[in-house]
DNA sequence: CGGGGAATTGATCTCAGTCAACGGTTGTGG
DNA sequence: CCACAACCGTTGACTGAGATCAATTCCCCG
């Protein structure tokens, strides 16, 4: 990233991720199509449309929702920078199951061009195994979120999550090794754990008093990251070296 | 399928997904490796281990299953005939986040030569476009376990799963429109769904009082199923005409 | 025929949802 | 600059869903 300028967030994540050369990584860089801008609450993907263009984002939080016919929104997940919206390889006529919703404002950044790349890279392009790499981690993270629903204590499943939102922040420089920013209410949190915002409420005050959170306008910190880990058994999916 | 012998279970679901010519699913059919036999309780695959041969179930359940610290045993999903098992398009040094152990007896097909093939067709081979619906399709199915997981109520994830299964099995020629085999124990489905075995058979029971439900030795029988699906909410992962 | 796992049922208790009230913050328009 | 509205966070009281413990019965399978 030659210029010293900041690094585009999937390629940070990559680098954090992966051992591959600066080379590679200018070369995802250049790789990033043209931005756009979304505003807090507005769809980026709607569900059940067919095979829309791949997206990365650059800043912003999103989220997947999925609405039920009596109203009640399911939260199938978080998009945070660096995170990829619908790049499947080849496109298939699979209609999304999920619409996709801003939490804040948000950049994203056409991957059409990135995606041309690898379709047509040799089997050992480093790109190619780079964005491989990834795709199989995202999957792995997905799995994830499974586990952590099956759980089925309230304090269990909210702690994985904080865990899961300040390892993967950290991953794009967004988070350093006990806080992040937190910029999501207790409603959009209650939402993609399936649970009620009282409880939620009850449960971050718990985490509190035990001195295992702490909480300063819109930051977030879990000073003992490492014993709450521990605590509720959380594991993330790595790459192997 | 010239012979007019049983097609495989994977060359099924294509046939009922997908709009696919015979020759197609012919060649679907002879790119299945050697089979092998796994008996009840066995593991195919171990968590932690990285990049292994990819294979599809030809017959039998198996489930993925996490291990927490405390002995809990978490099941992120169920595999049934016509499922991959790890069958990335290349393959990526990502450790696996769970392992797979068989529900029943399980007969399995090493899938490398389909995968040779896949990474070396053109782009618009039939076979690699049918496949690529394929995983498509199974990553919807693993949101819709999300969507499953985060609904509050024990009824309707139980009754969610039941209709889910029911569905897979259908496309594989294993379930008539009401009814199919059920050989899990109510404690699988429980750690499936996170909730305990005395509670799953509550409602199964309260299932079977409202005649949604009805169970003879090991068959499973869902007399409406369009009523229970409106009920619960339940849609399916479709492939777009 | 006996043993062990699975299903069923009851009793009890706890976790988490619901309803309701109130204070703080933001932001928006007059 | 202020006033008001809308949203969010916090807390209490109550209720209900679901966990846990325990006892029986029902099947399979050897």
């Amino acid at each position: 990233m030659g210029s010293g300028q900041k690094p585009f967030p999937l390629a940070h994540r990559i680098r954090t991720l992966t051992r591959c050369d600066t080379a590679t990584l200018d070369m995802i860089q250049h790789l990033h199509g043209r931005e756009e801008k979304f505003s807090r609450g507005s769809e980026v993907f709607v569900a059940g449309v067919v095979a829309q263009r791949p997206l990365v984002v650059m800043s912003g939080w999103l989220m997947r929702t999925h609405i039920l016919s009596d109203g009640r929104r399911q939260i199938l997940g978080y998009l945070l920078p660096g995170d990829f919206m619908n790049f499947s390889l080849r496109s298939a006529a699979v209609p999304s199951f999920s619409s996709v919703e801003c939490i804040t404002d948000v950049v994203v950044a056409d991957m059409t061009p990135l995606r041309r790349y690898v379709t047509e890279a040799a089997d050992d392009d480093p790109v190619l195994v780079a964005i491989w790499t990834i795709l199989a981690l995202d999957e792995a993270m997905l799995l994830n979120s499974v586990a952590r629903l099956t759980r089925q204590s309230a304090y269990e499943r909210l702690a994985h999550l904080l865990l899961d939102l300040r390892y993967r922040l950290s991953l794009v420089g967004h988070a350093d090794a006990t806080s992040f920013d937190m910029r999501v209410s207790q409603q959009v949190l209650g939402d993609a754990l399936g649970l009620s915002v009282v409880h939620v409420n009850r449960i971050l005050m718990q985490l509190r008093r035990e001195g295992l959170l702490e909480r300063t306008k819109k930051k977030i910190a879990l000073p003992f990251p490492e014993q709450l880990s521990r605590l509720v058994d959380h594991s993330i999916p790595r790459v192997s070296v």
